[in-house]
DNA sequence: GTGAAAGCGCTAACAA
DNA sequence: TTGTTAGCGCTTTCAC
């Protein structure tokens, strides 16, 4: 029997509307004298209002909810943190969800987040729920993050993929390198895996380097899977003298392979990753990557939607924000950056 | 305007109760025709039930938070999963909270909870907020995951961390190590960290090695500070033959720092942490460590989190679930494993 | 400055 | 089998 609002008005001496009003810092309308009792009361009773009969009555919950890739993966944290930080700033609460790349599981979410009625959503989503994500968009205010769905008409929040990819080809073949095999997971419905594989491709054409469909590895980020894939190209034809890694997970899973299969880094093959991470530069060699600013983006995307919530006036059309990727030269690729 | 259960009555002609029963699976208590046409409605409309009204007449919202010390964290991020999959698998929903070790925003993450009327409470707790959660429990199922208060009468999952501060010493030990310098956040408050400072004297004790309180260092977890340490210590007097870090993300920052100071491992010193994480093993050398199961301290915190509510007959008195450490060596202290 | 009353969208007796 | 009614705890006109 927790106290509520009427046990409150009761003790004060006066009625619900006054407290509502007092507990909405509608000072003006209120008598020093009602607001001190008022006050007093409320701490005594260690009263808290009930946050869902307000938000029923008033429609808003002042909740939004982030639906991540994968909460293990450092590229989520980094950007949880980033939208984190500017709900606390703004007021605003946040419900976090791991979809773990799986559409049911995003779905499964999803309904829920409506019917709690989150005031908007930020979402890197699995793909796969367009019809539905539509749907909410058409409610609330949605941001997608990292991965763009064209057909959705919302804000974005994204990386110059393409561009990344560019640098990092750059990089590579600046230090001779031309075989560069690519791991990546199935790209065929999200969009920065999409641009990587596309940025590799226009990237080796600029530098007049043929595209050999067998360097490009499409594959699970567990240590065996790219094992084995990685075994077999070695055995079957010109060895690639680089790989790439799609993302964090891909790049540890290709260094733990590559160590498995004794071959050395760089001398053997260079090694080069998409994400940056706290620890890529304690291991042997330190691994050159291209970061993505994952807090910036996180933070980006949060001020976004709140933005929209508050009615602020952005344009009335989708705003794309694109960040920078950025090249951070360590020495798995046959350089020394130190 | 969403659609109320209101609308769908009228559209399929029936009263709001038949809806509510329709919506809370009670068939039974309704013609075929009925709940044939109230399901054809709902899905024409695409209706989606208001979970905030629901809640706020049943008094249960069905969802449960998880209050987390530090999302950047490993062990973290692996307790989430435990939970998260728990959950899901109960039919429960999540709400997840970084209080970042700090107790103002671990408080306000509370106070907003309860607001929202959560059902239960899992909290890896910074430790200021004892009256708080005090209360809280009293009204609700709480679990402490990781760290103990025992003010306070709730369930709470740990790990025997003086179990496994032994068994690290012992392997130091065992290697012919003796001085051990170890590292420490401030361990005042925080139960795992003094259990295991008290498990390091202890074990020392055992072996007849007497504790040196120069060798107990207590810093923040960036590799300026725990630099710093080191060197002075390094300067000052016998040097230590170990170091051990007290999570993984102090042995990160020792790593660090052993390198900057242009030590070798384990040749002058070795390096042991709490803490397993995925990339450990791809250090070099790889790092031995005591792993605690973070994940499945996830999972048993939300089987006994929504067994209470549920109202499931366990103890009346608190449940202590403590899981069991597990040396991993690897090869940071002087012994390869492979 | 303050209160009475209606209602947010739902559930749960109690009737019929 | 179904409908009527009365709230859940709050906000918000509209009076006074």
């Amino acid at each position: 029997m927790p106290v509520t609002i009427s046990d409150i008005a009761r003790q004060a001496g006066v009625s619900k509307s006054t407290v509502s009003r007092y507990l909405n810092r509608r000072y003006e309308c209120m008598s020093a004298a009602t607001r001190e009792k008022i006050g007093e009361v409320i701490a005594a009773a260690d009263y808290r209002p009930n946050a869902l009969a307000r938000s029923l009555k008033q429609k808003r919950t002042h909740t939004i909810a982030a639906v991540v890739a994968n909460i293990l993966n450092p590229f989520s944290t980094s950007m949880i943190r980033g939208i984190e930080d500017f709900c606390q700033q703004a007021g605003f609460n946040l419900i976090l969800c791991n979809a773990d790349d799986q559409p049911d599981k995003e779905k499964s979410y999803l309904e829920m987040l409506l019917a709690k009625q989150v005031d908007g959503l930020i979402i890197n989503t699995a793909g796969q729920n367009k019809a539905m994500l539509q749907q909410i968009a058409a409610h609330i205010p949605v941001v997608l993050v990292d991965r763009r769905v064209p057909e959705l008409s919302c804000d974005s929040v994204t990386l110059d993929n393409r561009k990344g990819v560019a640098m990092l080809v750059d990089h590579l073949v600046g230090l001779g390198r031309r075989d560069i095999a690519l791991f990546t997971l199935p790209f065929d419905t999200v969009s920065p895996r999409l641009d990587r594989v596309t940025g590799y491709k226009a990237a080796l054409e600029r530098h007049g380097i043929p595209f050999r469909a067998e360097l490009l590895l499409e594959t699970d980020t567990s240590q065996v899977s790219v094992q084995a894939k990685l075994a077999k190209l070695l055995a079957s034809g010109p060895r690639p003298d680089a790989v790439f890694g799609f993302n964090n997970l891909m790049t540890m899973a290709i260094i733990k392979a590559v160590r498995a299969l004794k071959l050395s880094i760089p001398d053997d093959i260079a090694v080069i990753g998409f994400d940056d991470w706290e620890w890529a530069s304690l291991l042997e060699p330190p691994v050159t990557v291209v970061d993505q600013p994952a807090y910036d983006m996180g933070s980006k995307a949060a001020t976004l939607l709140i933005a929209r919530i508050q009615g602020k006036r952005i344009s009335k059309r989708p705003v794309v924000a694109v960040f920078e990727p950025k090249l951070i030269i360590r020495s798995s690729c046959g350089e020394r950056a130190d």
